[in-house]
DNA sequence: ATGGCCGCCCTAGGCGGA
């Protein structure tokens, strides 16, 4: 956390909807599918420390809470933390330098699988999501696992939407939702089209969510639409960097009444070349709030 | 255009990832 060195100065239009805290702070706020948080766990350190942001969401930890690696993000100074994973799969959490105030989670699709969690941090609240890949048929009846998908993504937006019961006020909606939604999101928009991740399908279920709170999409709120943006690179790829045939899965929303309060989003693609890297790289956005 | 790699689990091939 720091100060900001000088205050925004917001249309007149905006100024009535943006979130007033007493003393303006810079909150930042990451993103990352860590795929095992065990195995990685001085690789997250190493990010904590080079990047440092006050908030980070993490996927992917495959790890029963039992078994959380607390130690070492106490000794990072990154003491506050809701986590809930399970063994071999999935999991999620969300370490914290702020104080943060643990929120109750929603077990989507009744799967009691852990691919949500939700906390209170610096007036805000933030949703971690791990939304399921969907698998290789894009096809509800021929594939339950792209049925699941489609499922969750539904019940995220009815949760959300006017009739759902999903926490008011200013939010942050993050995570690994595993859809690229838009043409340049994807290293080739006609090639993935009938690949999951990138069908209409999802992308229309995904835009969907989206829409439930007029949710606002950090990255392409910075980077223009017709730039190429990714944060995952398929672990297949000898070179993954020359070929960059990458996605954009990996994403920071923010409810309109932080859309004054955004000042970047930036994804860390370096972090995708360390030593034993996760395929997924880390996403940041700072909040001037 | 395709095949290509990871990490997990009651250690070894199967599952899930995307």
């Amino acid at each position: 956390m720091q100060r900001r060195a000088t205050m925004p100065c917001p249309s007149p239009l905006t100024q009535a909807r943006l979130v007033r805290y007493p003393m303006g702070m810079s909150i930042r706020i990451a993103t990352w599918n860590i795929n095992s948080v065990r195995l990685r766990e001085e690789t997250v350190l190493r990010f904590l420390r080079e990047a440092g942001p006050d908030v980070l969401c993490l996927q992917e930890t495959k790890s029963p809470d039992a078994a959380f690696p607390h130690d070492g993000f106490d000794a990072a100074g990154y003491t506050h933390r809701h986590v809930r994973g399970e063994k071999g799969y999935n999991g999620v959490a969300i370490l914290s330098r702020l104080p943060l105030e643990p929120l109750t989670h929603r077990d989507f699709c009744g799967k009691g699988d852990c691919r949500h969690i939700a906390a209170s941090v610096g007036g805000m609240t933030v949703h971690n999501f791990y939304v399921p890949a969907g698998g290789d048929v894009p096809d509800r009846e021929a594939n339950d696992k792209f049925g699941h998908k489609l499922d969750f993504l539904d019940e995220m937006r009815d949760w959300f939407g006017p009739d759902g019961n999903a926490p008011g006020g200013p939010s942050v909606l993050v995570g690994d939702l595993n859809i690229a939604p838009q043409e340049h999101d994807v290293w080739s928009h006609k090639q993935l089209l009938k690949v999951v991740s990138h069908t209409p399908i999802e992308v229309e279920a995904l835009e969907a969510v989206r829409a439930s709170r007029d949710w606002i999409d950090t990255a392409r709120e910075i980077t223009p639409a017709d730039e190429k943006l990714y944060s995952w690179w398929s672990y297949r790829s000898k070179d993954w960097s020359a070929a960059d045939k990458g996605r954009r899965l990996d994403h920071i929303w923010i409810t309109p009444d932080l859309r004054g309060a955004l000042r970047s989003c930036d994804t860390h693609r370096d972090v995708r070349g360390w030593e034993k890297p996760s395929d997924h790289a880390p996403v940041v956005a700072t909040l001037d709030v």
